[in-house]
DNA sequence: GATGAATGAGATTTCATTCAT
DNA sequence: TATGAATGAAATCTCATTCAT
């Protein structure tokens, strides 16, 4: 049982690196076999077609990013600054996550959109998640008086989120990765908090 | 002439439809000129390929918006109110594009993507040239002070255009989307401008 | 109706010069039309369809050559001399038509081959017929006395004229085109009046 | 892997037929499946596409006729007695290699042509390596001294193997092949060695 | 369980031919 | 008479999936 365990494992990421390298429909389950030096046949031992495998290997990548963000709980941070560093904090954790495996930035943003009506759907429920999930940080804020009243949390949240992962979007298509997640975290922390004005007279 | 051009029009915005509605690979070519209820092989006389037609498409879109983004001086702005109002203007008239033909959200987000590496890099420099025209806002505001020095000018354009563009993708999947519009523009706003802090001690 | 003629003519020429440079499946009515800078529905006013076209074609070839090779009375010579010094003339007459249009040998050793079994029977009646003239001289030889009895005159013929067209795809192919007949010529001559040997016993 | 390649052998089998019965063009893929009572996908495991087997054809054939060419040496002539038998000998060889199997004749002389340039080229090639063959027996001839010095070997070994060839196609038209390929064996060297002449008196 | 040969649905693309203007 | 837009038959080729071994 470990045994097939293990193979489905090992299908699955030679299927994620063919995914992120051709997309869905150029990717093909022999060459995902071949890359394993196993008959293509077997496949369909583990996985019931090619969309099947698809959405296996989109629900890893959902599960590493639920991971990361629901590592923290929303409701604990009592100050600005506390905010500030777990924005760091979080934010870190995401940007290395996508960092350490270029693949997830491909798939997520370039590969996996499109395919299936079904997936779509999944990737904007998962989105829900973490925007519902921020919306909580943002009223925790509100609640604790370190953030404004009157703040369109659900708007914001959506608006913050969308920030962060056009970094990750960013982030892999730039040279010095670390120092470019620094001034993106730096930015995020910037509009989030203060933004961008001089703090004179806006209405 | 002014009749083939009417032709390819329609048959243009046939494939627009088509491509939104199940994605390049997806989309026959037959589909489309039944559609127009003509022969599939008169699609050739205007087309070269499948892939053409999706490039024109996409031409056209990016067109759209670059006029959209294009149509107001980045050098103009001289206080922050007159930011806030243009941030409204340039950004209500992009959820107006978008907003007026739902094809377009569904195509650059969902269907484009991954469909060809050619096409990748276009939407990718569609993307840079929207940031360098939010940089030189930003750099405007700097410039002429209403904007606080030492800001992350590059980063920070990325990040605002995330947001807006994350805006667009929430409105084509939201209920009552001019209101929602305003609650994005302003959310936007309000993280350009003050950022969500009481404003108390931040470092 | 000169008029007409001419007309016909012309796409008659330009379709020779399709039909030698991509060959029969490869040549487009449109371009032996665009060449002639006329739309090509009006091909179909003068030629019923592609393959009409091109047995017209191939038949102003066959003219050609009938004519060439038709010019000499075969009955008429009556010594080794006069024979050699025909075949010199009609040899040259021959090669001179197809040096003089290089899409002959093009057309007809490269392109009509397997165009159509109406095409190829043609064809071999056209050598069939050719064949038949090269016969009654060599007939002709036997009877004058300056040819030895005792000849099979049918294959002979068949193997003479093999030879001369063998000489026509070489000259098309090669440089000093003007010599090089000159020595197909030679060759022919030798081999029909006096073989390679050395005369000595050949039983 | 025996399977395989009897498979494949099959198959070319097949093509080798429908190529000879209808000509590349006109023949389908999937004729040749039927043929084999296969699915037509099927071909695709075995050549990457209808000119990729089209060229194996051919590789066979000349394959076929390379074997039988070039299995005697022409420096081992002595005398014209054993050069005739040497013409005999080969020639007999090749036109049984053409009379087993009717579909050589008719690709090589009527389907081939005109396919695909590269396939021209391979066959002027072969033809020409056939040419410096017969060369080589002239030249030994010559040296031998049982041919006439002075002859301009090259072309009238072009000019032989026109013959021979020219022979081939005629066979496969005949109707008493055996009894026709005597006297084309019979013509070729008649013309080879003596000409038609009398002898009296050629300048 | 593993394999990979076989399958055939399905999509693109070409271009000779027609016919309304 | 000339035109060229429209047509659709026809053919190639791909690859996910099945299944006998």
């Amino acid at each position: 049982m470990e045994k097939a365990t293990d193979k489905r494992q090992e299908i699955l990421d030679a299927a994620k690196a063919a995914f992120a390298e051709r997309g869905f429909a150029r990717a093909r389950i022999e060459d995902i076999a071949r890359k394993l030096s196993m008959g293509h046949g077997t496949f369909y031992r583990y996985f019931n077609n090619k969309l099947d495998i698809f959405f296996s290997v989109m629900d890893g990548i959902f599960a590493d990013i639920a991971r990361v963000v629901a590592d923290e709980d929303p409701t604990s941070t009592e100050t600005l600054e506390e905010y500030r560093d777990q924005i760091f904090r979080v934010g870190r954790r995401l940007y290395k996550l996508f960092l350490a495996d270029e693949r997830l930035a491909q798939i997520i943003f370039y590969e996996a959109p499109g395919v299936d009506p079904d997936l779509d759907r999944r990737m904007d429920e998962m989105n829900a998640a973490i925007n519902r999930y921020t919306e909580a940080y943002i009223e925790n804020g509100i609640r604790k008086g370190f953030l404004r009243r009157g703040l369109d949390a659900r708007i914001l949240a959506k608006a913050v989120n969308a920030m962060i992962f056009g970094g990750i979007r960013d982030l892999s298509a730039s040279r010095d990765r670390e120092r470019t997640a620094e001034r993106w975290l730096t930015a995020v922390c910037t509009l989030m908090l203060e933004g961008m004005g001089t703090g004179r007279a806006v209405a």
